[in-house]
RNA sequence: GGAGAGGUGACCGAGUGGCCGAAGGUGCACGAUUGGAAAUCGUGUGUAGGGCUAAACACUCUACCGUGGGUUCGAAUCCCACCCUCUCCGCCA
């Protein structure tokens, strides 16, 4: 959630800035306006409420002096009324702000560049060279089946479509990928693992942003009320929901290895092939809570962190800074991570890195006690994915892939493998 | 799932209708004392929202004692529902 005090100071540009992201700037108008009623109306029932406790107060005296005071009690009635009024009426404006602010995304950073969608988007960086295979590459929907590792069949015959089933070297090195990927966070980025709950409370989806926007994009366990994680990000950016954080120990970082369920709803036809797009798939994230003075710098380590996954896989990427209209509701700038993906002839997302300032803070109330000992702030937190596992199994597959249709290891991996060092 | 106990400020803990935003203690901050420290003494120490203000934790009002409703002139205190924690039983990886 954005602050109030922006929008009520600020309205107009928010309005504009927002626009830029494809959020409707007449919401931010209709806020104002809202806004400036509740608070009279606040005023008033507030200005009621301090007659009627003082009238309390006298009839308390009064009784306690043994004297009558039916006449006080019925003229309190009069305040009552006024303020049952007052407050329906403010509790109703109320709702309909939060409604708003709630559905309201980020304010992007000044160096996003600006721009409707992902044409817009600024190309940071690239890194290593596309292979050059002197055959024909194969996609992985191709190479997975052929070296039995993936089972796409029997993953659709089991869960349907969109579920793949890993088999032998294939589940082994997903397992690998994702045991290497924490040991280097922890070991060597300082990230504390952690292993979260797959399923979390409502609370938990509003503070990171899921909700109440983007309830169809998440699986809802019927009669529990719980929800599926569509990323660790959810429950990571939670640990300390409702909590002062002291200043000292910031930054703090969290990795965590799980599964992310996500419905894929309106992504119809879109990567219905391979692994790509899976309602289930394993993810490395990576989580910051950082003091504000400091979130810009912590993001460009994050992401150099996620590059260092790609760089010891020695899988070739580019670097690209999502424009406006690209990114995601939560965040005031992110940089995605493209991996090189041969049977694609394309670069496609494999990381994102966020900083989300104190979008997500404000929503699960994550503050810092100042050193000075002043009163507590909210953090900024910052997500990435360090990395998306299926995602690197594909690239590895892809881009290690051989003439015969064998897969040769990376060196980093190889001791994860217990020693192997080519499939098929 | 069954039975019981309990949820109060950073923490412990008192409080069964008004004088309670909340005793007392611990912690923390500042001050006194000291050569310095400990001990001791004094003062202060929650969050959110509104108003006022150039701005402000300066002032003022409102709300908050697990959450949401209700009763009452008045609720931490009474009633209802729910959530969570603990103990025992059952079940179970």
């Amino acid at each position: 959630m954005l602050a109030r005090e922006r929008l009520r100071e600020d309205g107009a540009a928010v309005a504009e800035r927002l626009g830029q992201r494809g959020a409707d700037p007449a919401q931010v108008r209709r806020w104002v306006e809202l806004d400036e009623g509740w608070r009279r109306a606040v005023q008033q029932a507030e200005e009621l409420k301090h007659r009627r406790n003082e009238a309390s107060k006298q009839i308390g005296q009064a009784k306690a002096r043994g004297e009558d005071a039916a006449a006080e009690i019925a003229a309190v009635g009069e305040l009552k009324r006024g303020i049952e009024k007052l407050d329906d009426e403010t509790a109703t404006l109320h709702a309909e702000m939060l409604t708003i602010e709630q559905s309201l995304p980020n304010l992007a950073h000044d160096s996003v560049p600006v721009g409707a969608d992902e044409a817009a988007n600024r190309e940071e960086s690239r890194v290593g060279e596309p292979p050059r295979f002197d055959f024909q590459a194969q996609a992985h929907w191709d190479l997975g089946p052929a070296l039995g590792i993936l089972d796409f069949e029997r993953g659709a015959k089991l869960a349907g479509a969109r579920f793949t089933t890993y088999l032998g070297l294939g589940a082994r090195l997903e397992r690998a990928l994702a045991s290497w990927m924490l040991d280097l966070h922890t070991e060597e980025h300082g990230y504390l693992e952690v292993l979260p709950p797959l399923l979390v409370n409502e609370d938990s989806m509003f503070g990171s942003g899921q909700l109440p926007k983007f309830a169809q994009d998440a699986f809802r366990v019927e009669g529990h009320g719980h929800y599926l994680i569509p990323t660790s990000e959810v429950p990571l950016a939670n640990l300390h929901r409702d909590e002062v954080i002291e200043e000292d120990r910031l930054p703090l970082r969290y990795t965590s290895w799980t599964p992310c369920f996500r419905a894929e709803a309106g992504s119809y036809g879109k990567d219905v092939r391979g692994l790509i797009r899976q309602h289930q798939f394993q993810k490395v994230e990576l989580v910051q809570y950082a003091h504000p003075d400091h979130s810009y710098e912590a993001l460009e380590e994050m992401r150099s962190h996620a590059e260092r996954v790609l760089q010891l896989l020695e899988l070739p990427y580019r670097v690209v800074c999502l424009s406006t209209g690209d990114m995601g509701f939560a965040a005031a700038k992110t940089y995605d991570l493209e991996v090189w993906l041969p049977g694609q002839d394309a670069y496609r997302e494999i990381s994102s890195v966020s900083n989300c300032e104190a979008f997500q803070a404000r929503r699960a109330n994550l503050k810092f006690r100042p050193a000075d000992g002043g009163r507590p702030r909210f953090v900024h937190t910052l997500n990435g994915s360090g990395l998306a596992v299926g995602r690197t199994l594909i690239a590895l597959l892809e881009n290690y892939q051989q003439a015969d249709g064998s897969v040769t290891v990376p060196e980093v991996l190889r001791p994860y493998l217990g020693g192997v060092d080519r499939i098929g």
